[in-house]
Formats: C-alpha cells, structure tokens, sequence
DNA sequence: TATGTTAATGAAAACAGTTTTCATTATGAG
DNA sequence: CTCATAATGAAAACTGTTTTCATTAACATA
C-alpha cells in the first residue's frame, strides 16, 4: 500500500506545488542524518535528481522553515544546518556541540525537568518582558572524547 | 587616580601587545550597548579612532573570544554579535530575542534554577556521551510587543 | 633615550555562503 | 488538452569575513 507523503496536503492547501525538486529534498531530510549543511542536503540530492540547482535547495529550505517542518541551526561553524521538526518520528530536542570537529549529537534525556523549568521561564518572560515566546534553542558547547584525545597529544592547552 | 584597565595584564602576560586599537576596542566594547555586531563596533570605534581598520576589529574580536574575554553570539540575523564576559558587571545570563526587530534582551531571573538543572545536565552528558561541556547558550525566541502590534496591523498571520 | 626585532596593522583582494535576476520549464486548475 | 503562472536553474550579484602583504609601531634590550 501506497502511504502518502504527510506533507502533500499541507502544500496543496497553502497554495504551493508539489514539485519533483521538492519531493526530493525532502526525502533527503527524512532518510539521512540530521544538521545537514545545504550543500550536504544538494549533494544528496543530485545523487538521485543531478537536475536539481542548489537554489532551489535554499528556496526550499526557506519554505520549510516558513510552513514549520524544518528549523533551521547555527552552531557557529559558518554553515547553515537543517533537521525536520514533523513527520516522522522527530520530537524536541537539544544539543551538543563539539567545538573541536564540528559533531553535533541530539539529547532528549532531562526532557520533563527542561520542558517544566522552560514553561515555568516562558510565563515569566511573558510577564515581564510582555514578549510571545515561540521556540528556543539550548546548545552545549564543549569537547568529545576524540577531540580532548587529540588535544592532549598535540598539547594545545 | 587612575584605575589600570583589568585586561592589560593578560595581554602582557600571554605576550600580546596593547595597542591603540585593542584598547579602544575594549572600550567601546565596555561602554557601548551589548551583542553589537563587528559593523557596529568598528563604526563606534572610528568615531575616537578614525584611523583603526575594519580588519584589525575582527581580528582584535576573535583574539578576545580566545582569551575568553569576549562571547561570540548569532542570533540568526547574519551578524556576528559579541559581548563582554569579563570586567564591569557582566554576570552570566541567557537571551530573548525578537524575531520581528531583532531586539535582543538579556535575563538573569530564573539564574539558580537554571544553574542547578544545568549542572545536572552537564553532569549526565559528560558521563553517557563523553563530552566535557564548557559552555552553553539558552536562546528564547518570539515577538516583542511592539512587534506583535505591527504584525496585527498589517494582518501577517 | 635610542635601537632592533617582529607583532600588529590597514588597504585591497580574495573567499564563501547566500540571495537575486531572469529566461525557461512544468504544475495543476479549468 | 490548454493555459496561467508558480517554480526552477544558471549566472551574476551580494555581503560578512578572511587572507595577503607591505608598512607601522610596541616594547625588550642596551
Ligand atoms: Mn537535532
Ligand atoms: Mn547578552
Ligand atoms: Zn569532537
Ligand atoms: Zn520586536
């Protein structure tokens, strides 16, 4: 049996065509590891589609992150990351960044003590600040086992 | 009498100079509003100092984050911003930030809260991932109010 | 205080990720 | 099937940042 793409409806209803470029990229951030770089996702994807252009990855990209099934992450290396946010089975997360190669691993552990204190926070700053909180991002910053290893041999610090 | 700036010994002792531009730099850095970008630091610094180049601000910046003194924050506006992490006042705090005007606000409610949950988080993702963790970012994300009332006006969702 | 070494600087060019432009293509309503 | 136009791809433009390199100035030394 054929499962349709849980996000054709969503584009049909807002007015925007299901295109095979579309499709494609998608699929891509469906199948494959998260955090991708743009150039990460266009190489996936001219695996399967050479004819697509590395424009309409950023087009599409944008479009996602406006329709809200995709965020869109910095974690400071100069490149521009993207993970889904609905379909499958993605739920919230946070991060964990290796600032010496770039690795980047999600933890959902602490989800219930995070999401209590972040509640608890979100009505404060609305009060306070009479700001509407829509998202937020917690990322740690810090060293890997293999990262701190090749410190020590270099001996940088 | 005069009060000797906190930083020059750290530079002397790590056997960097102290030039002219690096101490108006920090100055303006001290003085001026937090999370300026680069543009806007250099344009506060050619006002005493018409002379320092662009380049040396981003290259007096980035020294400032190695020596720890400086936080290099993107709140995903394509600027690079920074802060001061060290001297006058500056306590650790976490960020608010409008997505309409780009307004960015500091808190610090909620610090021992946070601290306490944060500790705990370290803690676990040192021992399950392996990771020494030595910083961190906690980014809100929303709509100031005057933001909120320029989008109701215009009717954008 | 004068001198020499070389870290630091400024201007220009290069770089790289992203966005814009515009002629062409193809989706999907009728 | 036909048509209007949203979407696309290639090239050019854009922009924040980094690199290059000749010149300047900080500061250790005398
Ligand atoms: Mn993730
Ligand atoms: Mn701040
Ligand atoms: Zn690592
Ligand atoms: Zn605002």
């Amino acid at each position: 049996m054929y499962k349709r793409p849980w996000w054709r409806g969503q584009f049909r209803q807002r007015g925007f065509r299901v295109t095979v470029p579309r499709e494609t990229i998608i699929k891509v951030l469906s199948d494959r590891k998260k955090h991708m770089s743009v150039e990460e996702i266009f190489h996936e994807v001219i695996k399967t589609n050479p004819g697509v252009g590395l424009t309409t990855v950023y087009r599409t990209l944008e479009l996602l992150r406006n329709m809200g099934f995709v965020s869109k992450l910095d974690f400071g290396d100069g490149f521009s990351r993207y993970e889904l946010t609905i379909g499958d089975g993605s739920t919230h997360h946070h991060h964990l960044v290796c600032t010496g190669c770039g690795k980047v691993l999600d933890y959902s552990d602490f989800a219930e003590q995070e999401t209590a204190l972040i509640q608890e926070i979100e009505r404060a700053l609305n009060k306070k600040y009479n700001f509407v909180i829509n998202t937020h991002q917690i990322h740690f910053f810090g060293l890997c086992k293999d990262c701190r290893g090749e410190q020590n041999e270099i001996g940088i610090v």
